[in-house]
DNA sequence: TTGTATGCAAAGCGTTTGCAGTGAT
DNA sequence: ATCACTGCAAACGCTTTGCATACAA
């Protein structure tokens, strides 16, 4: 079963205090100024545990490594800012978009992320390429 | 300078005839039946090489590995199949998505996303949570 | 001939897993 | 006293890099 670990309750509570979703380094982090001793593997193995329990939601966007945030958020898309790479949510839906799929696709889901300054980062940049670190 | 080698043009050509963006894996596949003894790495190192050069862009989709396809298709989206998880160009925008950001956030671009059944696979399935892998 | 491109193997990076020890119940 | 959880280190999958050789120019 499961128990109630300070490990967990300091993961758990990285995510929940954030007003953003993180990445599993940003969730340890946080959770080791808690539990000091704390190891990456227990962040990515709490992280799937909760993400089963149906307490998190993985946040994947093109080409970054998954973030996690807390579940019940309901369908909703994400903004990641040019400047400090950070990724908010949003909570507004373009609605459907099954027109437009090509002929004979059938439409089920869609992710969306905006791209561009966050509140925090004034002025616009030059667009720089987002991309996978391997 | 750049060179014409054999293993250049047969990943080129693997990318140039395939009707949607590959991954690395199966750019690889494809030139090997030109040039059997082509290696991962130089498949990389051209892929990255030919992006630099504008003749490729890179297709990035949430908690997926990079895919390659020609350049020169402009602003594009893309749909995935959440039977054989191949991806396809979508040759539709839902246009200026601005307002969905919250305020004080300035959106300078987006990305889209669509998941569904491909032509070739019919009947919908139950939604399977798309992640990445390692 | 010259030096870029290749192939192989090793290294990197983020993530997962094996294992023995730790600690919640 | 159990047995799930933890920390560490090794293993993994994908991507990148070092190096000696091969080959386009």
């Amino acid at each position: 079963m499961e128990r109630n670990t300070r490990q967990r309750s300091a993961i758990r509570d990285a995510i929940a205090l954030a007003d953003r979703p993180l990445l599993p380094q940003e969730v340890l982090d946080a959770a080791q100024q808690d539990v000091p001793g704390l190891g990456i593997a227990t962040v990515y193995r709490n992280l799937k545990a909760l993400v089963e329990e149906g307490e998190l939601q993985p946040v994947n966007l093109p080409g970054e490594n998954a973030r996690f945030e807390l579940a019940g958020h309901q369908h909703h898309h994400h903004f990641q800012c040019l400047h400090c790479q950070r990724v908010f949510d949003v909570h507004a839906c373009p609605g459907d978009l099954s027109k437009l799929a090509p002929p004979g696709f059938l439409v089920e889901d869609h992710d969306l992320t905006l791209y561009g300054r966050c509140k925090g980062c004034a002025a616009p940049a030059p667009k720089k390429t987002r991309r996978k670190v391997a």
